[in-house]
Formats: structure tokens, C-alpha cells, sequence
RNA sequence: GGCGCAUUCGUCUAGCGGCCCAGGACACCGCCCUCUCAAGGCGGAGAUCGCGGGUUCGAAUCCCGCAUGCGCUACCA
């Protein structure tokens, strides 16, 4: 079978997780079996657009890898790949159906619909239109169009009956059509709705698989009625499992935590984030987490799909996401690393040198869970002066005997300044023999010594970054705790 | 209210009738390694497989009912 996948947002917002793991899939998809992957643009929402978001969806999907076969930007068979520019395809197929009676305008105002509809509710009936329109005679019709009444076209759904389709991953599922409504397929502002839209062009399109959102679910059947009604033939449903918050509710903008790009932003990797999504709804086997693409392209399968909605896990996500900086050879990480900080560096700092930055990875690559990490971790380096306070430097080691600091710090120094060779394995076996000397535990002495270079109690090994840091520095640093101290 | 989907450790998930008194991962705890912090190694705790009925020699796995959660219920997608 010819696989034809696509990915269609709406672009009336950023493109977050759930976007992107339907966009995943269809990629997989398609790739997998050597389909096409099409972009498409669901504009059919006049006044929800949003401006930017169509370069945000590309965005996101270019970041991520998903390249698409035929989209607006690529052309293709079936161009343009915008449903505003294809309006006169959706009222051709409602033209069709009003004159094969499986449709009729609809002239009931927004008024009486919201009245209709609070009625319902407080009688505790099930919303939905009342057909009130769909038993107007022709002759009515043809004089309230002729007037100028403004109207929408809604579907004739049979009264009596059963409708179902086939979803890949749970199966038939099967509804009464009396609990089916005629719903809208052509606003009065001539745009089709969701359903008639993506019926028809997923058909003219020769779409093979539809991959959306659980939501869809109440919505497929009148998609079925529609292709019955235009006598195509339906594509292969697959409904994903919702991707939920920590709330257990849809993962949407009120979780806040959803756009793609912002993950982007907080120092997340692609490779990571594909890995997270792909499992959100899908694995390979009992044991593997981490996975890369060309694995998932050699494993994927529709089989393999989850039916249950999962809550979006973020601590899980900033694990993959160090598994696969550690995962990164130096270089890359490297280059990765260099735009985060050349953005966190102050004004004051020095400029973050591709061959220091390139220098540091090693140090801090396995700390790191976010490339964002890079810069608290790694600011000593770059920052001219380090501000310790005598109390940071004594600790609770020093605090009773300051003389004792002082004695190690120009022990420290003096040594430092006389070493033969400025390499981390000299320093070490330097420090290492000063320890004995000063008859100090070496967490003490080294921990002295890192917080009068590094201004922290925590910082990457000290003998690589003194290394790094330079004797100059060092000594300099050195120096000014000492003074601190007196 | 109606309709639909789902239901295995706190969370994600493996399991598609016997290998499971349930395996892996995140988070958590302990130990080892160690100049701090990580990473890594080892170990621990954590699930009466939502409940109740069936079917079967045998059920987490199949069927039915119930419960719970979620989704949909717009001239939004």
C-alpha cells in the first residue's frame, strides 16, 4: 500500500508536545514505508488565526527533524497545501451533497441556537441541533437564499441507524446515529468546518492514515457518514492516547510547559525530546528507553501503540535529556553548548571562547541535564572576579582556626606558582603531597582551594579546571582570598 | 445529562491464556567509587494487575456488569 501521512495544525497557537508526537508518527509512518509525509495547513478558523504560527509549526518541525514530502512551502500534487486557498473544493462537495438532499442550508440564527441549547441543558437533554431547518420545503429555501438570509449547509445525518469506523488502535468503534446531530460542514462565511475540510482533502489528497488526537474519536463517525455520503473511501483511522498534565487533564496551554520551542529554549535536544514523545503512546520493547531515530525509523509499528493516555512526565524528560547530552561527542556538545552561553553571559564576563567552551565540555558533560546547565556550572571561567566572603571560604572546617586557612592558601599559592608544568595530573600530585604537609583531610584542603577559585562548594573536578582556569588566574584568585581572610 | 474511550508500582510502560505470587524506566532510599557535585556500578522499597461475576484444567491477559477517570457534546480544531 502506498503510506500517505500528514500533519495538519491549525495555526492558531504555538506548537506544543502533542503537535509534535502526531507529526512524529506520521513521520515514522510514512518514512518507515517509504510513503510521503505532508504538511497541510488547517486555516479554515478565520478568526482564530494567529499570525507567526505557520512559521512556528515549520519551526518546530525543522528543529525536530520531521522533514514533509509535499507541503505549502514545497509544493506537490495536490498544491496548495492551504485550506483557505482550496475553498472552492469543500463547496463543490456541499454543493454536491445539497442537491443529493444529504445536506441542507440551515438559517437559524446564533440566538436561537444558543437559546435551543440552554433549554436542552436545563432540561438535562443532550445539546444538538433540532433539525428545524432541515424540513423546510425547496421552495422555502430557494426564497430565504434569494433574500439574502444568511445560512450555514449542515449534514443530514440518518435518523435511524448505526455508523462505525475502524480505529487501528482499539478497533470498531460503533455509535447510534440518533445520538448524532446534523452539524455544520459550510459556514455562513463560505469556510468549511474541520469535518467536511479534512474529509475532503485527506481524500484528494490520497491521505492513507489519519493520525490525530483521542479527541477525534465522537468526531469520526460523522467523518464516515461524510465519505459514505461523497462515496469515498475512508482512510485508516489511528487515534493516539491524550498526553495528560500532572492535573490528569489534557496537556494544553494552561499547563504552560507544552510549546516545542520553548524546550528549546530551557536547553532541551532534539534527539531528546523525539525520544520522550515517541514514548508517550508507544515503545519498543519491555527495556529500551533510549532510542535514535534511525532505530525507531528500522522498529516502528502502528502495533506497538499505546490505547491508554499518560501524564506528561517532565522529570522523566530532563533525564533523557542528560542521557543524551552525555550521549553527544565533545565537539557537538561543544557547539551546542556555545549559544546558551554567549545568551547567560553578563555583560562583565568574558567572551565565551569556542576553544575554552570546547575545553570545559569534558568537565561538565556528564552534570548536565539541560544544555542551561552549562553556564551556573561553568561561570567561574568566564566571570573576571569571584566574590567569596570569608565565611564561604572557613566553612565549618576553618571556622574555629582561620590561621589554618591562611597557612594553606600561601601554601597553596607558593607551590602553584613554582610547579614546573600548569597540567591537571602535576597539580593534582602537588596538591596531593601539600595535603600531607598540612596534615589536612584533602576534601578540606581541596575544598578550601575550590571555593577561593571557583566561589562555590560545588564546582567540576578542581585539578582539570585549574588547569583550565590558568596559572594566572589561579594565583590570582588565590591571592585575593587570602586577603579576604585577613 | 448524552455519547465515547480508557483502567498493571507515585509516574511512564512490558505483558496479547500457562515462562508473571508481574519485567524495565523515571522519581525515591541505601551502599560502592570519589577532591565537591554529577555520571557510573550494586542493592532496596514500591502493583492484592479498579471492583464483581463468568469462560477455562489454568486469566493481568477472553466475555459481561459496575465503578472511577478522561474526552467530546460550537458556524473551534
Amino acid at each position: 500500500m502506498n503510506v500517505r501521512t500528514r500533519y495538519a495544525p491549525s495555526p492558531t497557537g504555538t506548537p506544543h508536545l502533542a503537535n509534535m508526537r502526531v507529526a512524529l508518527f506520521d513521520w515514522l509512518l510514512a518514512r518507515r514505508n517509504g510513503g510521503a509525509f505532508i504538511l497541510r495547513i488547517e486555516d479554515t478558523d478565520q478568526n482564530r488565526l494567529v499570525e507567526g504560527a505557520v512559521d512556528e509549526q515549520i519551526e518546530a518541525l525543522t528543529w525536530l527533524g520531521l522533514d514533509w514530502d509535499e507541503g505549502p512551502d514545497k509544493g506537490g500534487p495536490f498544491t496548495p497545501y492551504v485550506q483557505s486557498q482550496r475553498l472552492n473544493l469543500y463547496q463543490d462537495a456541499a454543493q454536491r451533497l445539497l442537491t443529493e438532499d444529504k445536506a441542507y442550508p440551515c438559517f437559524c440564527t446564533a440566538e436561537r441556537l444558543d437559546q435551543l441549547r440552554a433549554r436542552q441543558t436545563a432540561a438535562k437533554q443532550a445539546p444538538g441541533y433540532d433539525r428545524l431547518c432541515r424540513w423546510l420545503t425547496p421552495a422555502d429555501r430557494q426564497q430565504r437564499i434569494a433574500a439574502g438570509e444568511p445560512y450555514v449547509v449542515r449534514f443530514a445525518v440518518p435518523l435511524e441507524g448505526e455508523t462505525g469506523f475502524a480505529d487501528v488502535i482499539r478497533g470498531e468503534v460503533v455509535v447510534q446515529n440518533s445520538t448524532l446531530d446534523d452539524f455544520v460542514i459550510l459556514k455562513s462565511d463560505g469556510y468549511p468546518t474541520y469535518h467536511l475540510a479534512s474529509v475532503v482533502d485527506d481524500h484528494h489528497m490520497q491521505i492513507s492514515h489519519v493520525i490525530r488526537g483521542e479527541e477525534w474519536i465522537p468526531s469520526a463517525p460523522r467523518h464516515q457518514l461524510l465519505h459514505q455520503a461523497l462515496g469515498i473511501g475512508p482512510p485508516f483511522f489511528v487515534h493516539l492516547p491524550l498526553i495528560l498534565g500532572p492535573d490528569r487533564r489534557k496537556l494544553g496551554k494552561r499547563h504552560g510547559a507544552a510549546g516545542v520551542l520553548e524546550y528549546r529554549q530551557g536547553g532541551y535536544l532534539p534527539e531528546a525530546l523525539i525520544n520522550f514523545i515517541a514514548l508517550l503512546g508507544w515503545s519498543l520493547d519491555d527495556r529500551t528507553e533510549v532510542i535514535d531515530r534511525s532505530t525507531m525509523l528500522e522498529t516502528f509499528t502502528l502495533e506497538r501503540l499505546s490505547p491508554n493516555p499518560g501524564i506528561f512526565d517532565p522529570d522523566k524528560l530532563r533525564w533523557m535529556n542528560g542521557e543524551w547530552i552525555r550521549r553527544l561527542d565533545e565537539d557537538d556538545l561543544a557547539q551546542r553548548i556555545l549559544p546558551y552561553l554567549v545568551r547567560e553571559l553578563p555583560e562583565t564576563a568574558d567572551e565565551a571562547d569556542p576553544v575554552l567552551v570546547r575545553r570545559i565540555v569534558p568537565l561538565i558533560q556528564t552534570r548536565m541535564e539541560v544544555l542551561t546547565d552549562a553556564y551556573p556550572l561553568t561561570a567561574f571561567f568566564f566571570t573576571q572576579e569571584i566574590l567569596v566572603t570569608a565565611d564561604d571560604l572557613l566553612g565549618k572546617r576553618f571556622r574555629d582556626e582561620p590561621a589554618a586557612a591562611v597557612m594553606a592558601l600561601d601554601t597553596a599559592a607558593k607551590a602553584l606558582a613554582g610547579l614546573a608544568a600548569w597540567t591537571h595530573t602535576e597539580i593534582e600530585g602537588l596538591m596531593r603531597a601539600l595535603t600531607e604537609e598540612l596534615g589536612l583531610k584533602p576534601r578540606d584542603f581541596f575544598g578550601l582551594v575550590r571555593m577561593a577559585v571557583t566561589g562555590a562548594a560545588v564546582s567540576p573536578p578542581l585539578f582539570e579546571s585549574l588547569e583550565i582556569l590558568g596559572r594566572e588566574k589561579t594565583l590570582e584568585r588565590l591571592a585575593r582570598a587570602r586577603m579576604v581572610l585577613e
